[in-house]
DNA sequence: GGGGTTGTTCATGGCTCCCTGAACTTGTAG
DNA sequence: CTACAAGTTCAGGGAGCCATGAACAACCCC
């Protein structure tokens, strides 16, 4: 007895080792999306649980404090991406699997800013930079590379714009279908644009 | 003379202010996409001067130390995004516009290898569970879900691909035509996808 | 109601990274 | 050839950030 105890015991925290890799993965993932690389690592460890784990346990499992782990909680359900699993104080928390909504508003709340600051601050240089060159200065930018630009902005908040209009399938079912309508989609659009 | 001197310099310091507006936005938004801030604050400069302009030149127009610039502008250069005008030693910079090749480079580096070794830590994951489970352990893991995490990591692999495989516009007379394309292309995908 | 457990808050330490200024090398003009 | 300007390199200062653990509050079970 002592002997399967042992076994599997080493099965399991190799089965363990696998998980901790891949949180650890999903984590140095997110991190260069710009969160902390903990949120991922906490997510991903919810996400593959069958059943929802204490704060606690979480710390425990991926080796950080509990101190970490209570703030990035509690980030992480205030944007949705896990949830506690009933009502007491001391609920135990499980991931939700709908990333999407998340991504939109992170993308719709940064990236759309920093387009449109970058937008504004251009039109600006424009408008200046034509009056100036009007008034027969010698103006040392180039105009229609202004525009470029601008037009290069204006391209990329159109294209976000699309992608926030987009919806993925909710289910796993539709995705595979999903894929191979946009890689046609996207073949036709090759051909179509010529490039 | 000296009235119109004066004007005209106020007229060349207030575009000024306007170009630094336009190269903190482009640095800020680069910084987001994991690059330094003074790289896309070069860049932004370089793309929108007439001519090319010397290392002291670019540090003193964004208020930084030459020291700094150096690096940056050798940095810039060995990825293609600045080139020297000029075969002798300290010649002057001027931006490339092209920039999607770049890019397309970026992602391919990082955002796939992030990807990929998710991939296999989920893939190892996944067999490891499945062995221990069909021996009858009591595995924490839900199984289904990681298969659907892997499942969106291979769809994110796949969009990847599919991006790389894009081509956008070299000119500019071509993006409004490209943009036109993609936006109703999308909106066909929609409605089949039943999104 | 008290001991033990779980979750939260906060000051601290440590780490990383960016920018700088000084020293140095290279190039150029008189 | 010499003096000056441009570019490069590097150690160090400084800012920001992340994780910790100790102290505190809330809760549960006996």
């Amino acid at each position: 007895m002592a002997q399967t105890d042992d076994k599997s015991n080493r099965k399991r925290s190799q089965l363990d080792k696998r998980v901790l890799q891949v949180t650890d993965a999903v984590g140095a993932f997110i991190e260069y999306w710009g969160f902390k690389a903990v949120h991922g690592r906490v997510w991903a460890l919810l996400a593959l649980r069958r059943e929802p784990m204490a704060q606690t346990e979480i710390a425990e499992f991926l080796g950080v404090s509990r101190s970490l782990i209570s703030g990035s909680v509690s980030e992480l359900s205030s944007q949705g991406l896990v949830v506690p699993v009933g009502d007491h104080r001391n609920a135990p928390y499980s991931a939700a699997l709908d990333v999407w909504p998340v991504i939109k508003d992170v993308l719709r709340g940064r990236e759309w800013m920093l387009l449109e600051s970058t937008r504004l601050a251009l039109e600006s240089a424009v408008e200046e930079a034509e009056v100036a060159q009007s008034e027969g200065h010698d103006v040392p930018w180039d105009l229609e590379r202004m525009r470029l630009l601008l037009s290069m902005t204006e391209l990329s908040q159109a294209l976000l714009r699309i992608l926030f209009a987009i919806g993925v399938p909710r289910s796993m079912e539709g995705f595979s279908e999903w894929i191979r309508k946009a890689s046609s989609l996207i073949t036709t659009f090759r051909s179509a644009a010529g490039a």
